[in-house]
DNA sequence: TTGATATTTGCCGATATAGGAATATGATTT
DNA sequence: AAATCATATTCCTATATCGGCAAATATCAA
């Protein structure tokens, strides 16, 4: 089956450092094409080819203005990583919270004897 | 370049989601590889192959008991994960305030005219 | 129209995996 | 030692990108 494809995946077009450069770049706000190259050391058509799967994998909005195309994070889409980091971590609290109770119940038995 | 490898590189060895899929059958606790292979429709050899490379990128620990492999998650490592999230959240909280303001400004001078 | 600017797209080569099948390694029991 | 169980690893093929370069598109200016 191989990976999930980047511009259908979040989680695996997120796997990119490049792709993650950008999203970086645009927290800053809307920008076009140019700025980001300007900013990141990536060839233009590099940019332009991670803008297209960041796009089509929901993560960034695009909408032309003159001969510009300004691109924005669409950052809902963000969503699914937040519910799985919080699937674990949830998990992980949960773990911390047994080692609690354990190390509760070493108290009390260390002060009953 | 080509991307950071799987073994190198969190968000890309989470970029899989059989590997995903591994990480969130662990959340029940230490695992040997077995289990995995019962619960998850995947192959032996293929489990094996995804459990070492997020033992290589640091998301799972590995000891052995016997002649069974003891995995269980090492959620430190998903760290670079939540400061990532965190930065992104943060910046769109930001702007959701802007709007917010804008949005007072707008009440504000529409109750002066 | 011609030229310049901004961005996308197609083509190509190099590389990284993913996945299956079979085999190898290691530990345990008989 | 031989057989068995649990896992890891090797070999091989198909495929998915990634990155560069050049050509194609689109928009605006003179």
């Amino acid at each position: 089956m191989a990976r999930a494809s980047t511009t259908s995946d979040v989680f695996n077009a997120v796997g990119d450092a490049g792709r993650r450069e950008i999203l970086d770049a645009l927290i800053a706000g809307e920008l076009p094409v140019g700025a980001i190259v300007d900013r990141l050391s990536m060839s233009q058509s590099q940019v332009s080819k991670h803008l297209r799967v960041l796009n089509e994998v929901g993560l960034v909005r695009c909408r032309a203005e003159g001969r510009c195309r300004l691109y924005r994070l669409e950052p809902a889409r963000l969503r699914p990583f937040h519910e799985w980091l919080a699937k674990h971590e949830q998990a992980m609290n949960a773990r911390l919270d047994k080692v609690d109770e354990y190390l509760k119940e070493l108290q009390q038995q260390g002060a009953q004897s």
